[in-house]
RNA sequence: GGGCGUUUAGCUCAGCUGGUUCAGAGCAUCUGCCUUACAAGCAGAGGGUCGGCGGUUCGAAUCCGUCAACGCCCACCA
């Protein structure tokens, strides 16, 4: 059979992946096996795999292989999630490159042209993930914004509004006053700009004096700095800190706002920065949040100056009309008539911009809808300080704690089409009874036919026959509403709570997932999961970092310093950049994403492939010729060599599986594939493979033969969850293999003997021939010529085939001294020699054990100081002073052989 | 401004509760090899005062204090 040196991903991925699809080996379904569940963060319906996604899916797609290949019965739930801003925005952005816009839309016409967007790229990223070998169960597939997920969300909403924790009421927003829209938070870009900062003087009003006198003498002004002179029609009080020293006159005075001589009150506030312009603030409710807030505490008036489209309205007095900022400097002329500006400084600030159309924001008061949240944190915080729910990194817990410490109710409303729209309805009555109010009432219901049923009944909308308007609320809710029900609702655990599904795969066991979104999603997902299940949502959380570039720059479209993942993919091979993204991704820790990761990456599968084809290529011996059922006797001209090799190896097998375990148990994915890294390359193919390995042309050994194919097997299904294609690829091809088996529902293997002393006596082997292989290298002598090996002292002799096969040795005897023309090494305390003859350089040799004398002296004296301190051999645990010893003798030792040698050489 | 974190080899990082796993790994570099699995490879080698300073201790990369640089989150000063 010839097979290619090189291994090409592109013939392989494709073809097991759909053999996986076909055989549903990704598919699960409750049965009595332990369950192993994550649900995916489900990425933006019409999201494009980023390097972020790659990472986390890479880490979500490892743990579930591994689970499964541990018996469990793995589910791992996709999904996408409407992304109700991000999808929205990209809509009317569609829509202005054909010239629409959104203002010009109904409501059910805009959602169709979204609906129609989310068909057509929905689920790409899904398609993507494919490639990358993710094993999610498809037919679990889940939308935020589908049937099922969508009554969750509304029976939520219903059941809170119905306990009390669902509230309306006013809020600052961020508005666009070009696209006429609020905008979230996230939406927002600070830039920083420079501005002007203004100084109005403000009138005092003294007492004595009338407020309409004007021109008096001796007039006392309050001055303000500013940045936003227009909003002065706005303010309803001014503020000073009540420890301001230089601002006391004005405590309990009142001042008057210029051009407009409207009397407001001075207020006193620790909120004042005393430092900050003159101390003195202007206090506009309406325009500014941290002026709100003062404006409820102090429940001053709130005066809104701004039309929707950024204009002034009829409380802009002679500016209504005017634009913001056309008002900015038409004041600043007026003020300076009325010389009442005493001066304008430069100013450099940061002003909130739209993301979307680039105007900067207004701060606009409106009307949201809240949750509460502080009782429905405590649980959430109880399992997370008490481990019931596990952070990885720990770190995390601190940020954690902080929040949920200080938690704010949760503005569940946005100001948007595409999303779930809030089932409140407003009713009021079309002939309100003699003397009755025409009030609205709000009715919140699933649908608009409930709501109805229960409008029909309220008195106060004239009872059954009486007419009354139904109006349902225009916002949407939140993203995150939908996403925080995430792990029940995918289960359909919210409408049917007692369903196979939920009961079985409820709670979920980890989620993998970025730290910037541990209040947005973690943190709901876990009230959420306490608020309707009682229980934890998920075990673990495993916080992966954010994908850097090689600068430490975050990836982003703007630098444009992010791979394609496809192009990656068809490059190393899907194997080869999941293993780069792993490599280097400490749980927690950003990660400096360098394409020579996935360079690596695709040397190893190389490596692994190659490897395959040396142990393919080998022929057993022919088996002899009939007679009386005879059969190759079992171990039959098998080396030493590899007897002891294959001992070893199933030591180190041992051993690495047992440290597998470890790093798994503590998410330290990175350090667990580089352990394998290092079994597969330098101790199965660097030392076990090229110790067994026959002769040129000639037949491998049965006995031999089988443990190799035993121990590759072993291997691959190690490997299987960090790279799942090449792995499936050998492991069909290395047995016969039934239709339907598959490497991903193969056992892993399990720990297995283990010597510590075989272990430690291997390595010992593995330095002497290190030791015989520098000699070489350093000497020049070529790999074909014969070398003798001599060993001055007692030696154990065991190892004796190995590293003659290893180092090409003639003989390998025991002599009592030293002879003049070898080279030699030590390990431990035994010295090792290679005579040489004419190609002993005498001189270099005597460099080199001089340096080491000096080495070992230098060392026996720090030992010696330790042990000399009498202090230290008093206080230091016993152990710790026998180890001091035994290197003191052990130096000591080292010492008597080379000062011998030297003596030797020299003599 | 509040909180959190990072700083160890050229690069990316590991070093848990202080003492032989204590100065490590991978990559990169250098030297020699196209040796019949693999040059996407083989064999070998070099490289760090563990950010600075001070303290605790018999002993500090590890604990404490402080300074510096960088990063993240939250709130953002009119």
């Amino acid at each position: 059979m010839e097979i290619a040196s090189k291994y090409n991903p592109a013939e392989v991925e494709d073809k097991w992946y759909q053999y996986w699809m076909d055989n549903k080996l990704f598919h699960s379904e409750p049965d009595d096996r332990e369950p192993f569940t994550i649900v995916i963060p489900p990425p933006n319906v019409t999201g494009v795999l980023h390097m972020g996604h790659m990472l986390n899916n890479t880490i979500q797609d490892v743990l579930v292989r591994s689970a499964r290949m541990q018996g469990k019965n793995a589910c791992w739930v996709p999904g996408t999630d409407h992304a109700s801003i991000a999808t929205e925005a990209k809509v009317v952005n569609r829509l202005t490159e054909k010239g629409i816009k959104k203002n010009d839309l109904s409501r059910d016409e805009f959602l169709k042209y979204a609906w129609d967007w989310t068909h057509e790229h929905g689920g790409i990223i899904l398609e993507q993930l494919k490639k990358l070998g993710a094993s999610c169960d498809w037919d679990r597939t889940a939308f935020t914004m589908d049937e099922i997920r969508s009554e969750s969300v509304l029976r939520v909403f219903c059941d809170l509004y119905d306990k009390g924790l669902i509230y309306r009421g006013v809020r600052m927003v961020n508005w666009d006053p070009k696209a006429l829209t609020a905008l979230s938070d996230e939406e927002v870009i600070h830039k920083e700009v420079n501005g002007k900062l203004y100084y109005l003087k403000y009138k005092v009003v003294d007492d004595a004096v009338s407020p309409s006198s004007e021109g008096g003498q001796g007039e006392v002004f309050a001055v303000i700095a500013t940045t936003r002179p227009e909003t002065i029609m706005g303010d309803t009080a001014m503020c000073i800190n009540p420890n301001d020293p230089k601002n006391a006159h004005l405590k309990g005075k009142k001042v008057i706002v210029p051009l407009i001589n409207r009397v407001i009150p001075v207020i006193e506030d620790e909120y004042v920065d005393v430092e900050f312009g003159t101390g003195c603030l202007k206090v506009t409710p309406a325009h500014d949040v941290n002026d709100y807030v003062l404006g409820e505490k102090y429940d001053l008036p709130s005066v809104d100056i701004f039309n929707p489209d950024g204009t002034l309205n009829e409380h802009g007095a002679q500016y209504a009309g005017m634009d913001r900022f056309a008002v900015r400097e038409q004041i600043e002329k007026d003020l300076r008539e009325a010389g009442l500006l005493e001066k304008i400084e430069p100013y450099t600030n940061k002003v909130g911009f739209s993301e979307r159309t680039d105007v900067p924001i207004e701060p606009k008061l409106s009307m949201q809808w809240f949750l509460k949240m502080e009782e429905m944190a405590k649980p959430a915080l109880d399992a997370v300080e008490n481990d019931t729910i596990k952070f990885y990194p720990e770190k995390y817990k601190t940020t954690y704690r902080h929040w949920m410490e200080n938690i704010r109710d949760w503005n569940i409303s946005r100001q948007l089409w595409w999303g779930h729209r809030i089932p409140a309805y407003y009713a009021a009555p079309l002939n309100p009874p003699e003397g009755g109010s025409r009030q609205q009432i709000i009715i919140v219901a699933e649908n608009e036919e409930k709501a109805r049923e229960i409008a029909d009944k309220h008195p106060s909308l004239g009872g059954v026959g009486g007419g009354y308007t139904l109006k349902q609320d225009e916002d949407v809710l939140d993203t995150w509403f939908s996403s925080w029900l995430w792990p029940i609702s995918v289960f359909d655990g919210i409408n049917h709570p007692d369903n196979k599904d939920i009961n079985y795969y409820y709670p979920t066991s980890d989620l993998v997932t970025g730290p910037d979104i541990i209040f947005f999603w973690v943190a709901r997902m876990i009230m959420s999961g306490y608020e309707y299940r009682a229980e934890p949502c998920f075990r673990n959380v495993y916080f992966t970092g954010i994908v850097r570039d090689k600068l430490g720059r975050k990836m982003s479209k703007q630098l444009g310093n992010s791979p394609d993942p496809i192009e990656l993919m068809n490059k190393y091979g899907a194997d080869g950049v999941r293993m780069g993204m792993l490599l280097s991704s400490a749980a927690g820790n950003d990660l400096l994403f360098d394409e020579t990761l996935c360079e690596q990456g695709r040397n190893f599968n190389n490596k692994i492939w190659n490897a395959f084809r040396l142990i393919k290529g080998w022929s057993l011996p022919p088996t002899p010729s009939k007679g009386g059922g005879a059969t190759l006797l079992s171990g039959e001209g098998q080396p030493e060599s590899s007897k002891i090799a294959i001992d070893w190896f199933q030591g180190k097998l041992s051993e690495t599986i047992a440290e597998m375990d470890d790093l798994f148990s503590k998410y330290r994915l990175s350090e667990a594939l580089m352990l394998l890294y290092k079994l597969f390359w330098d101790e199965f193919s660097s030392w076990y493979l090229e110790i067994i390995k026959p002769a040129y042309g000639q037949p491998i050994d049965e006995e031999t033969y089988k443990f190799t194919l035993h121990y590759f097997d072993a291997l691959l299904r190690l490997l299987h969850p960090f790279m799942p294609f090449i792995t499936e690829e050998l492991w069909q091809a290395l047995y016969e293999r039934k239709p339907g088996d598959s490497i991903m529902v193969a056992h892993q293997p399990k720990e297995g003997p283990l010597s510590k002393k075989l272990l430690s006596d291997f390595d010992e082997v593995k330095q002497i021939i290190a030791g015989v292989r520098t000699i070489r290298l350093e000497k020049n002598i070529p790999q074909k010529e014969t070398l003798e090996l001599q060993v001055i002292g007692s030696y154990n002799d065991r190892f004796n085939s190995v590293i003659s096969k290893m180092c090409n040795l003639s003989s390998i005897s025991q002599v009592s001294e030293k002879q003049p023309g070898a080279s030699g090494f030590l390990v431990g305390t035994t010295e090792f020699t290679v005579p040489l003859a004419d190609k002993m350089d005498t001189e270099s040799e005597l460099k080199k054990l001089k340096a080491e004398l000096e080495y070992q002296e230098g060392f026996l004296q720090s030992v010696m100081k330790k042990l000399g301190n009498e202090r230290f051999v008093q206080n230091a645990k016993p152990e710790i002073v026998e180890n001091e010893r035994k290197k003191q003798a052990d130096a000591e030792s080292k010492i008597t052989v080379l000062k011998e040698s030297i003596a030797t050489l020299q003599g």
